[in-house]
DNA sequence: TGTACATCAGTGAACGCGCGTTCACTGATGTAC
DNA sequence: TGTACATCAGTGAACGCGCGTTCACTGATGTAC
């Protein structure tokens, strides 16, 4: 059945942001392309009409889900008072919200560890999704130029994201919340306003 | 063939250590039983007289795993000088060896992002193992008193996790270098003589 | 000390299952006339 | 405007493969006599 010409956009957008949720609940392993297309009504075969493979869909994913994490943060400092940026990072990211829904988070905590087994290309958009990201970030950090604005993001994004990894697999929950709160304190103290 | 009663022992342990190797380089899931039985130089039907099932070998090895990590840290702080603790650990941990050979290091940077997916036995087994850690490093870290030392341990811990995660994972070997350099100056100047 | 037998670590075929990918097909729609 | 045809997004059976687990078996050794 030929659909019309906006049809295949659409589908191949609910297809991406499907597996980007999925990617970062399960991660790429574990996220099958039959799973995949079930969940957007569809059998598996069609998923071929709009990816080469799964290794094309997870580089393409990778773009967007890095994209999404610089939005979020925006959108978090945009709630926020002046000179309260890193504050208003911290404290979305290493939220319970986060931990509890990784769907529509960071791709970090979930992906980063199986990114280093992942073939070349993936590997290659992670960098650049990263550096992008640490770019972006870096506006909103303290410091005397770029490359010292730069290296704290990156210092912070490492941090929260291991922060978030090691809450997430806690299956103590009170531990797991101590160590969320224990970390927004130290990095917004670290990073909010630090010293040369 | 029946074997001498100590034969058992012996392959039971091979086994584990295999294991923890594996599951450090590539992974729980990625960790299959047969090739696993393989590397050890057996078939998979024999893995059944030493573990109950996978479940079990991996609640089994992440107490092993947990202990191989105390020990690595006891054995970079008995090299070093007097109230150099923290700089011990952190240059040990966040060093480029530990990057490029995960196979008898720190298994949070590989598994813990799994482990939030695994059974509850072995989430139990991660979180106690993680917090046993944790106290045995806090005896290293500044503090006024135990909670505060487990506190900062969990910090550098989850810090240092983190890095390693996205290190590994970079395609860029100089920026995952710099990564890694820029945090051991980070944490060891954040850690090694904390104020209150 | 020598013989008969029970034990059980390890073998390897088989199970059902899910994976990524291919491919002949279908049929509603856009296009050409 | 009406008809014929080409297109191609999506279908679903089939592929080879690896997974975790089961199970009837084998055969060297420890034990009982």
């Amino acid at each position: 059945m030929r659909y019309s010409a906006k049809h295949k956009a659409i589908t191949h957008s609910r297809l991406l942001k499907k597996a980007t949720e999925q990617f970062r609940e399960r991660g790429v392993q574990a996220t099958g392309i039959a799973k995949l297309m079930g969940r957007v009504g569809m059998t598996h075969g069609g998923f071929y009409a709009h990816f080469k493979n799964k290794e094309d869909l997870v580089t393409t994913a990778m773009a967007t889900m890095f994209d999404e994490s610089v939005a979020n943060m925006k959108k978090a400092i945009d709630g926020a008072r002046d000179g309260k940026n890193v504050t208003a990072i911290v404290n979305g990211y290493l939220s319970e919200r986060h931990r509890d829904d990784p769907s529509g988070g960071c791709l970090l905590p979930v992906m980063a560890a199986e990114i280093a087994r992942q073939p070349k290309s993936v590997r290659e958009a992670y960098t650049r999704g990263f550096k992008d990201q640490v770019n972006k970030m870096a506006k909103y950090m303290p410091g005397k130029n770029e490359d010292e604005r730069c290296e704290r993001a990156r210092l912070l994004l490492a941090g929260m994201a291991g922060t978030m990894t090691l809450a997430r697999a806690m299956s103590d929950r009170e531990l797991s919340n101590n160590t969320l709160a224990q970390a927004r304190e130290f990095y917004i103290s670290a990073f909010e306003r630090a010293k040369a």
